[in-house]
DNA sequence: TATATATATTGTAATATTGCAATATAAAAA
DNA sequence: TTTTTATATTGCAATATTACAATATATATA
């Protein structure tokens, strides 16, 4: 029927599905790769940067914030967009702790 | 109009997006979980660990060995399946690169 | 060969995602 | 106050994903 059936599954194998989901899509990756190449976070230009209609980058951008791998600040007109450093370590921490369970499975 | 601008897009990008993807379901996190688990890769049994219909979970595993996130064997009637050690070491250099040029910006 | 067992494929319904025009909101500048 | 500028929200069409029954395939065993 379609429905993703997320109740058959433990918390923390919903909760990283949800972050891998907001990292499954070529804008979101431009994103991200934006604003680690920009000197401070000051960035209201994310709209200019991607080939896509501001309302698309604006929902884009709803997505990362709500899996808290971007910060938004109201900045005056502007909003001030960066990285999340503590979602990003979850990551690693993630591949890291797979990396050390191969080691030992030695598979 | 729906469709996934993905031409807008680097190879790099899409790339990315598309492992990422591939991780962006929590029965797919399950299997890796369980691949973790198992001494060996022989195990035929992956479609009665999750909770899921033996189509479905054929079909998530299609999902994970198009990524390339696990390797796939013929093992008689049964198929042997484990993780792919290079795949899952290019998830850990992306988030390993964040990491070191966030800590260049000091943000 | 016939049967059992394991996995893959097909077809389809339900739902989710993507993209954008139109519009709304909200703060700065004129 | 009015206008400009920047971002968010709404509504909708096109497409993608999820799930599974039914069926196909392919190997092992009787």
């Amino acid at each position: 029927m379609g429905v993703s059936k997320t109740d058959q599954f433990s918390d923390v194998q919903n909760e990283l599905a949800i972050l891998f989901k907001a990292l499954s899509h070529p804008a979101r990756i431009a994103i991200i790769e934006y604003l680690l190449t920009v000197d401070t976070c000051i960035c209201g230009d994310i709209v200019n940067v991607l080939p896509l209609a501001q309302p698309t980058v604006s929902q884009h951008l709803k997505e990362l914030k709500n899996a808290k791998i971007i910060k938004g600040s109201i900045e005056g007109t502007a909003i001030c967009y960066c990285l999340n450093t503590e979602t990003l370590q979850k990551f690693e921490n993630y591949f890291q702790n797979i990396k050390c369970k191969l080691e030992i499975k030695c598979c």
